[in-house]
DNA sequence: TCTGGGGTCCTAGGACCC
DNA sequence: TCTGGGGTCCTAGGACCC
């Protein structure tokens, strides 16, 4: 049996913990830029604020329910995630952490254990001692321990446990397919059509069917939902395949010079994302966005992936290398709206093939890279950068309601205490 | 006027090999 | 009338997740 665990409201929840005084209230947190809503508080949820509403257009309603507004704070959010995975860990002896806010449990094979009593102490303590609110969920499989999960949320009760053939086919008889893992706008769509609008309708699918129309994921899922597992449960996180750092401007860029700025900026986030996990990238690349919500604007979304001769993960040589990407698909006339780039081919530092013919010696720009870490670990992020970077970064994402670092910044863990 | 920023996996099809 | 049959690797694009 496995549990899935996820954090109510996640980044509502953080931020109630440091404003105790908003429970109650209609709170939302927005993305980067505040563009559009990522978390809602029940009360928000009540008045009809949808996941990823823009922010423009519930504004007027946010503002006529008295609601509190928050700008994404990472810093916080990744901090008490840390502290629910270091509880969860004592619950289990292999804990898959899936996203900031949830992990999967594996919960063995014991017999006569109350699993009922076992997810209710989780929830109890886990809020005991972390001050977060979570729910629990149990299957057989990853795919029913989640849908667990959601139906326990949508009963209002922390957890919920679906350990007989009876529990599982009554609770899929009613539970929507679009609320099922891994179902998304395309499938339903898709289902839809056929009248398929249960997870009980889709369970009824002919498996090849399924595999032929949704692939081997939907085949997974279908087998999954009648309890053979499919997903594996792994505890330690695998090395990333990629790793990306993007964003969108605060307003539409027209000039090379200050979209370089930027492709510099998420170029040495990225070098730097590879030099903490130990990584380095063989394929890099950029790419430019217009902004397709806008049909008054002509489209253009090019993007071009270089390989690099020999592994890097210094900002050196990923900014060279990006600058000059970007200057390849760069077209003049349009709006911009987004930069971003993405290292794929990762391999580990220490497994760094040389090149029969290699004169190349990097060893100086590791040396650099190792200081400037060094230097903006002490002083913070950005202390210490390439000019290429630009100083003024007019860019740069809105933030207008952000709250402190309560966690994570001496200054602000003073002021709070 | 304003609509996020990360990730994963899978498939089809092209390029290339012998 | 005839036009091979395997492979591998890579990439773009589509689907999904939070």
């Amino acid at each position: 049996m496995f549990a899935h665990v996820d954090i109510n409201n996640c980044y509502v929840s953080c931020e109630r913990l440091f404003r105790p005084e908003l429970e109650r209230r209609v709170v939302v947190v927005l993305s980067n830029n505040d563009g559009c809503v990522i978390a809602r508080s029940n009360e928000a949820k009540a008045i009809g604020i949808k996941m990823a509403d823009a922010e423009f257009i519930v504004r007027e309603r946010l503002k006529e329910s008295n609601a509190v507004i928050f700008s994404s704070n990472y810093a916080l959010y990744a901090d008490m995630s840390a502290r629910l995975m270091n509880n969860l860990a004592r619950y289990t002896y292999t804990l898959m952490v899936y996203s900031i806010d949830e992990a999967f449990m594996a919960l063995g094979n014991i017999k006569g254990i109350d699993l009922s009593q076992h997810a209710a102490t989780i929830s109890n303590n886990v809020f005991r001692d972390t001050g977060l609110p979570i729910t629990v969920g149990v299957g057989p499989t990853l795919s029913l321990a989640k849908l667990a999960n959601k139906a326990a949320k949508k009963q209002g009760r922390n957890f919920m446990v679906l350990d007989t053939e009876e529990k599982i086919n009554a609770m899929v008889q009613t539970f929507p397919i679009e609320d099922v893992w891994g179902i998304g706008m395309a499938y339903y769509n898709k289902l839809r059509e056929i009248n398929i609008q249960t997870a009980h309708d889709f369970r009824s699918l002919k498996a090849d069917f399924v595999r032929k129309q949704m692939t081997v994921q939907g085949w997974r899922l279908h087998q999954e939902l009648w309890g053979i597992p499919c997903n594996v449960i792994k505890d330690v996180a695998e090395r990333s395949k990629g790793i990306e750092s993007s964003q969108s401007f605060n307003t539409y860029q027209t000039t090379l010079e200050k979209v370089e700025e930027a492709v510099a900026m998420h170029a040495g986030t990225v070098a730097l994302k590879l030099r903490q996990q130990k990584s380095m990238a063989l394929n890099l690349t950029v790419y430019l966005r217009t902004n397709k919500h806008n049909v008054k604007h002509d489209q253009y979304y090019p993007s071009l992936t270089v390989k690099i001769p020999f592994a890097a993960n210094s900002v050196h040589e990923l900014t060279q290398v990006c600058v000059q990407a970007l200057r390849a698909i760069w077209q003049p006339g349009y709006n911009y709206l987004k930069t971003g780039v993405r290292a794929t081919g990762i391999i580990p530092e220490g497994e760094v093939q040389n090149n029969l013919f290699n004169e190349y010696d990097n060893s100086r720009k590791q040396e650099i890279s190792k200081l400037l870490d060094q230097i903006n670990d002490r002083y913070g992020r950005g202390t210490l950068r390439l000019g290429v970077e630009g100083f003024d970064k007019t860019w740069k994402m809105k933030q207008d309601y952000l709250s402190r670092q309560y966690t994570t910044n001496w200054a602000e863990i003073i002021v709070t205490r």
